[in-house]
DNA sequence: AGAAAAAAAGACCCTAATATCTTTTAATAA
DNA sequence: TTATTAAAAGATATTAGGGTCTTTTTTTCT
């Protein structure tokens, strides 16, 4: 994988939270963690970066939880992965080396470059609400839709 | 990064070895670690991976070292990343659902097959020889080249 | 006010990648 | 044939990411 796990937890926990939560219904880390499956007290982490971070807003005690915003919606994946991973990779040469720029570049500088600018571009256009159209109009899925009507 | 310490590592003393050594010019790890400014034990590991599945050639004893063979130059950096980090990378969903596919997308499938294309693309028609050769006329640029010669 | 619910916080564990060190094996040269 | 050189092999550290567990804090409901 590209991303870390992190990433992949908080982006799909993200989505999750955009279709199915609002400020009149927050979601608790064991329902989201169930319905995910995701490891329970690692998304509790996850989540709590995302809230200390303003992606998600959180109420502590009963009929508590998770919830997205406004803001969630309009979050792009690389919000999502500067949070967890940080964008270091974007300005990084293939090779691992550090004197490789235009100028001087390495062997594969110009591929690799068109690379990453093809997935940044990807990255900064995708919003989490853009994934839930696509979701709920049925051009794309996601595992949760399936088995969340079983779960408790 | 995208690659591992290894299969980074393994790309540049390849490339290396193919400019500098050949059957009459071994070179032992030390020296290659010197030059290239890698840990010396770990590429000793590297290379012998590398010797073990014939990417370059070894021999002990005095006089000894490792050396480019013809195969040497005509690997792919495919090949270099399969033998390290194998190819999971290419068919995995970048939001890591297994249920991921053609006929059941995630919401970013279509685009982040082109971009795990083009890098594939990239990887499979780049030999460690076309790096060489635009070493060599001055169009691409690796460390080692410069204080080579400043060392034992 | 007290009990319960749930997030927040922090300590801790596990594993794989990275890295180091030591011993063994093979080959060469004197 | 002995000493030396260097790869091969394998045991041992180190670190970061991933994951778990426990305690604390805040809020709500009765």
């Amino acid at each position: 994988m590209i991303f870390s796990k992190s990433t992949e937890y908080a982006t799909r926990v993200l989505v999750y939270l955009v279709i199915n939560s609002g400020e009149k219904k927050k979601i608790g880390v064991q329902k989201l963690a169930s319905v995910l499956e995701f490891p329970e007290h690692y998304l509790g982490k996850i989540l709590q970066t995302l809230a200390k971070n303003g992606l998600v807003a959180s109420a502590k005690g009963p009929n508590g939880g998770f919830f997205a915003t406004q803001k969630t919606g309009s979050l792009t994946l690389l919000s999502v992965v500067d949070l967890f991973d940080g964008l270091r990779f974007f300005d990084t040469c293939g090779l691992g080396l550090h004197e490789c720029n235009e100028d001087r570049p390495c062997p594969i500088h110009k591929e690799y470059q068109i690379v990453k600018g093809n997935l940044y571009k990807l990255l900064s256009d995708k919003t989490i609400d853009m994934m839930k159209e696509d979701i709920e109009s049925g051009i794309a899925f996601m595992r949760f839709q399936a088995n969340e009507a079983a779960l408790p």
